[in-house]
RNA sequence: UGGGAGGUCGUUCAACGGUAGGACACCACGCUCUGGACGUGGUUAUCGGGGUUCGAAUCCCUGCCUCCCAGCCA
């Protein structure tokens, strides 16, 4: 990884978000060593998404920013949902972000063994116990929202008897569920985290990095807790639903005051996102039902899925920095993320013709067989990314939705006597049109103005329109999948009288399988983002072969004729 | 109806007792060999009611609305 894309980020801009300001105010007043040390902890059981890279910015760009650390820590605590896939995707798709752990790559399950001994601690002290209550019954024992819990019969068993228990549990001599341990706060607390709390459950289950060596599992509470103080971890920061476990969270830190760390829980908004879906659950069961072709689907919000896409690393920091950080829960416009992609991808993306739905042209006053190479800029916004040569000949093609025989109202394209530009090329007029027997226009017939010729000072000749288009002796066909918001609508699942998946939009990938594209583009390769000028960002897929490109649809550009067109039909 | 949290332009973030501002979106116009980009201008907001204060989005009281919590998930 390089040290400039390494962690990162700008110097803190003011004003900051409150939890800079709480680390800011921690620093000054000397708090946690004045030390600053983060840590982003997801559950390898799916891949991350770009609520994922919220937190990631978050925390990585909190601790860069104030001359801290943060760690990588997979919170692996529950064998029954976690597999390696995920940790390595989880991985790459940090890294892929522009964030750098060094060697701080930490597991939930490298500290069994300690959160084991702090369970034998808490029992010992009195502040937990074996209870071999039913599931069922614990939850009927806990009470509800309104109504305090009652206490365990095994609440007051003798600390000696528990110890056997957690050691025969460890040892797996009980079926899962048979025993729990529980720390010992009150069941009559209204905050129902503290209601005696689960702490470590049996699970014959094999683990992706322990293998079989537990029988028994730390929940989340107690697992996280333990692994920022053991980490030494200052702000933990973490989302809003996590705020009634703060309590819990303190007061597993208080018990354990020999540990490294003194951290303290800081809680934020999640990211919402319209037109998609941000939960695991619900990504997991897009994936599963397959209803989309894998978690990195460029139809998915997943870090991977983007990716293949071709949305940029920074393009999505971008996106993360101007959202913001508070406890609004927000709903942020998923226009704002494609504006991100948009101004990160205008600045960088070569350009290049590629024609979604040929039209046929030939122009009549061209000699034929005569092949002219014209020099076209591969970057207007960015001077050092050069030239290349495009190919131009008698015959081309040029896009259906840029001829109308009869132009409506500001149409500024090509229609019969019509003059527009080609792109780097020449001006040429509309002279005929050819149609089939079914009267559908397959072919345009055109004179050009040689004096004309792109980039030449003598063809200063004004038009309106100006035409993406390709040579049909060189163009090379290609696939492209043009995808759309997964979703039609703003908030999928809001309605929970219909399944969430009801709400897909149909129209979000639509595969063109005959494209023509400039020769150029023969040599794209996944990794970069071009721009079909006039059409939209697209992204070489690793499905393409040499012979036959593959090309995705990152997002189109702005359309100010598309505005127009529906005003006009409204 | 227990506990926790939150209400500022359409959306989102800011304003830390002193002119409610930025970004996105939207609407005009200009510019353009991408109807892209860029430039200029514009519309729109402090949840309601009281109070404190010279002055309140900010402090106090009160009401209303929204979200989260009853996994041996995280």
């Amino acid at each position: 990884m390089s040290d400039a894309l390494t962690n990162a980020g700008p110097a803190p801009a003011a004003p900051l978000d409150f939890i800079r300001q709480i680390v800011t105010d921690d620093l000054e007043a000397g708090r946690h060593g004045r030390r600053v040390h983060t840590r982003f902890p997801p559950e390898p059981n799916g891949y991350l998404h770009i609520g994922h890279a919220k937190s990631i910015c978050l925390n990585f760009g909190v601790a860069t920013e104030f001359g801290g650390l943060c760690n990588l820590r997979l919170d692996d605590t529950n064998p029954t949902r976690e597999d390696v896939e995920y940790v390595d995707s989880i991985r790459r798709d940090v890294q892929w972000l522009g964030f750098d752990w060094g060697d701080r790559e930490y597991y939930a399950s490298d500290y069994f063994e300690r959160m084991y001994e702090c369970a034998v601690t808490l029992i010992r002290n009195g502040r937990a116990y074996v209870d071999s209550l039913s599931a069922e019954e614990i939850r009927e024992y806990r009470g509800t929202l309104t109504q305090p819990g009652r206490n365990s019969p095994y609440r007051d068993r003798d600390p000696d008897e528990s110890l056997v228990l957690i050691e025969r549990m460890r040892q797996g001599e009980f079926p899962d569920g048979a025993h729990v341990v529980r720390a010992r706060i009150d069941m009559a607390a209204p905050n129902i985290n503290l209601r005696d709390p689960t702490l470590f459950r049996i699970r014959h289950a094999h683990h992706h990095r322990t293998g079989d060596r537990w029988r028994i599992y730390p929940m989340y509470d107690f697992a996280h807790a333990l692994s920022d103080a053991l980490e030494g971890i200052t702000h933990s920061l973490c989302t809003l639903e996590f705020e009634d476990h703060r309590p819990l969270y303190n007061w597993i830190i208080e018990q354990f005051p020999d540990l490294p760390g003194d951290p303290q829980q800081i809680e934020f908004a999640r990211l919402n996102l319209t037109y998609t879906v941000l939960s695991k659950r619900k990504l997991l069961e897009l994936v599963e039902r397959k209803m989309v072709h894998g978690w990195d689907d460029p139809r998915m919000p997943t870090i991977s899925g983007m990716r293949r896409r071709g949305y940029t690393p920074e393009a999505i920091r971008d996106f993360c920095a101007r959202i913001g950080v508070a406890k609004n829960e927000s709903l942020i416009d998923v226009a704002l993320l494609e504006h991100s992609v948009r101004e990160h991808l205008n600045r960088v993306a070569p350009r290049a013709m590629a024609v979604l739905r040929p039209l046929k042209v030939v122009i009549e006053n061209y000699p034929e067989g005569q092949v002219e190479m014209l020099e076209a800029i591969n970057n207007p916004e960015d001077a050092t990314a050069g030239t290349r040569q495009v190919p131009f000949s008698r015959e081309l093609y040029i896009e259906q939705d840029d001829f109308r025989e009869e132009p409506p109202k500001k149409f500024f394209r090509l229609f019969p006597g019509n003059e527009v530009r080609l792109r780097y090329a020449y001006i040429i007029r509309c002279t005929a049109v050819i149609k089939n027997d079914a009267g559908a226009i397959v072919e345009l017939r055109c004179r050009y103005d040689p004096d004309t010729r792109g980039g030449s000072v003598a063809g200063e000749r004004r038009v309106k329109g100006t035409l993406h288009w390709v040579s049909a002796a060189r163009a090379r066909r290609a696939e492209v999948r043009l995808y759309d918001r997964l979703f039609s609508t703003e908030q999928p699942g809001i309605d929970d009288s219909r399944h969430f998946a009801e709400e897909m939009n149909q129209a979000a990938l639509e595969t063109v399988s005959d494209a023509l594209v400039e020769p150029s583009l023969a040599e794209a390769r996944p990794g970069t983002t071009y721009q079909f000028e006039r059409l939209g960002y697209f992204a070489p897929d690793a499905d393409g072969a040499p012979d036959r490109p593959v090309f995705n649809r990152t997002v189109t550009l702005r359309d100010s004729w598309a505005k127009i067109e529906r005003a006009q039909n409204a």
